[in-house]
DNA sequence: TAACTACCCTAGTAGGTCAATAGGTTTAAT
DNA sequence: ATTAAACCTATTGACCTACTAGGGTAGTTA
């Protein structure tokens, strides 16, 4: 079955990241993708992507990066991922599918819509908080 | 985002129509392939799965063909997708993944539970019950 | 002004998956 | 024996994913 991609599974991580650091200072790309150990080229199109759509804000220049644009508890993690994945739906263009019956499109929209209520329940900040249970981390800085 | 395939597709929508049909009968591949305009070669292939996964009997030779192996309301819409599927999560293998927090990991096995437990909350009555209140449908023979 | 940083754009590529095609073999009823 | 059907294995073309690469522009601070 279908997968959240490495896109939406980064840009989580990235706002995890920026949610558990001082949310006033700006982080640079290159610290965020050091600390992961991910592609800086690749970190890049996330946060821009990121960036468009509202939910972190970029400064340019020195001490410049990236910070989040509102309070972690602000955040659903449906509305990061959707940012990313698009529309989080089982099936694509229900409406101009041929193939599902008439009768399993209830199924259909029900399942779209379970989906959607469940990632839109949790916060960001439901992650960072189960994150600080965990000894050894190291997202100061 | 990840999508259902067309294999899982088919695969409800030909078990939907054993499900109308006259539920003792063997349906030849031929003609339930003809009857939803999909290609022979290609629903062999899921129906040889869904034989294999033991959700629906086949017969060889004359009057042969496929049928269900247990009533409609005996299979869930989940149990159906998962064999064409595989394992219904949004992220594979999770135990192994390096990119997500720990503190996230809650997040998204509960995710797939979630998904899981609503397909399997659905049943193929349910959708057979469903298409039968649209007219015009015909699924006979 | 120099250094730094986000932002923008295009392109390529290796690997994988998906949807379908193709050609065979085996089983069972007549 | 013939015929109709399930069953099996392999291959293909198109598309998608996860990067990599290399440039450029525009703000921002010291």
């Amino acid at each position: 079955m279908y997968k959240i991609s490495t896109r939406g599974q980064y840009a989580l991580l990235i706002m995890e990241d920026l949610a558990m650091g001082q949310p006033e200072k700006y982080i640079p790309l290159k610290t965020l993708s050091h600390r992961r150990n991910l592609s800086v080229k690749y970190l890049e199109q996330i946060l821009i992507q990121l960036s468009k759509a509202g939910l972190v804000s970029g400064s340019r220049g020195i001490s410049g990066g990236y910070k989040l644009a509102r309070r972690p508890d602000e955040y659903t993690i449906g509305e990061i991922l959707r940012v990313m994945e698009g529309k989080l739906s089982p099936l694509g263009n229900l409406e101009n599918n041929t193939v599902v019956s008439e009768g399993s499109r209830f199924f259909w929209k029900d399942f779209e819509n379970t989906i959607n209520q469940y990632v839109d329940s949790i916060h960001l900040d439901d992650l960072t908080e189960k994150n600080k249970e965990f000894i050894g981390y190291d997202y100061c800085i």
